[in-house]
DNA sequence: GGCTCCCTACTCGGATAGTTGCTGTCCGAGTATGACTGG
DNA sequence: CCAGTCATACTCGGACAGCAACTATCCGAGTAGGGAGCC
């Protein structure tokens, strides 16, 4: 199980672009080249940051990514889901019902107990990522790093 | 993010062995016939819960596979980790520092942000993985689908 | 001088290849069983 | 009748293809801005 290597540049790039000035949106060809990735690639992350209401686009000149809502409004949920996607990590298959006897001793109405208790800890894992938004993790980060993207952005 | 498919079928398994005559051990082939599984793959599987130590295997006519220890001692998280490996879902490629200013501004010594919010969520989800048991799964399965295994393991 | 129109350049957006890891499969090494042979 | 030996068949174990998803990339649609031309 691996997640996504676009989880880690969304994160950072929604709080590079609320580092940015407020006055004008900020391109994600500045953004790549700020973290040093690669232009296209994040372009595709940050239209699903989009698509998902995380942040709001503007084309054409003078145009980019800007947030959608503050910080405080943003949780890691909502961007581990607008990357990977909302469907759970484990996904049963009811193999239970493939057994000879399967069909006629399973009551398909209970769940799979394996499917309940890996729920329970999916459950856990995305309340603990809902309960965190983008402005806990922006309050922990070093002001010099702050100010240092911000006048890289300013420009 | 995608767990793969071959933790269901070791969790399922593992009851499956637990619920089959002591006094012998089941081969891979007989455990696939009977979920409906792909036998040489699920070998495989079986071959990864070995090295973790949760199954024991013995070769040659009469041989297959046991629990190595009581369900009560054996978690999901067990599973997870012999299938899936131990590293974390999230891993922090330290983008931070590949800004401009990083590796000036960045203290090495300070854990990334998005890291540590991201390990505290998947700590939860082991957490709740190392705390539940196969013995507890075992429990809430309908006894007639304990007993049409045995009479099919049985034979 | 001011307004309108047009052209340009810039940005996002979705459609298109490349690569890694999971899925599925196969055959060889090793061993307990059972039969056979000799005492 | 019994013990030793051998052949056999069965099982796990690791090495080998196929496929899907993630990674990386490109080019086209749309738009704001600036300049030229006209009134």
């Amino acid at each position: 199980m691996r997640m996504s290597e676009g989880v880690e540049w969304a994160v950072h790039c929604c709080l590079g672009i609320a580092w940015a000035p407020d006055d004008r949106a900020l391109p994600a060809a500045r953004l790549a080249a700020y973290y040093s990735l690669p232009a296209p690639y994040l372009n595709k992350q940050l239209q699903a940051l989009t698509r998902a209401g995380i942040l709001a686009s503007t084309p054409g000149p003078r145009g980019g990514f800007r947030l959608a809502r503050p910080l405080h409004a943003i949780t890691l949920m909502d961007v581990v889901c607008a990357i990977e996607g909302t469907d759970p990590a484990f996904r049963c298959t009811e193999i239970r019902l493939n057994t000879p006897e399967g069909r006629a001793t399973v009551d398909p109405g209970v769940p799979c107990a394996v499917d309940r208790a890996m729920n329970r800890a999916e459950l856990a894992w995305r309340r603990e990522l809902a309960g965190q938004t983008l402005a806990d993790i922006h309050a922990s980060v070093h002001p010099d790093v702050i100010a240092g993207a911000r006048t890289h952005f300013t420009d």
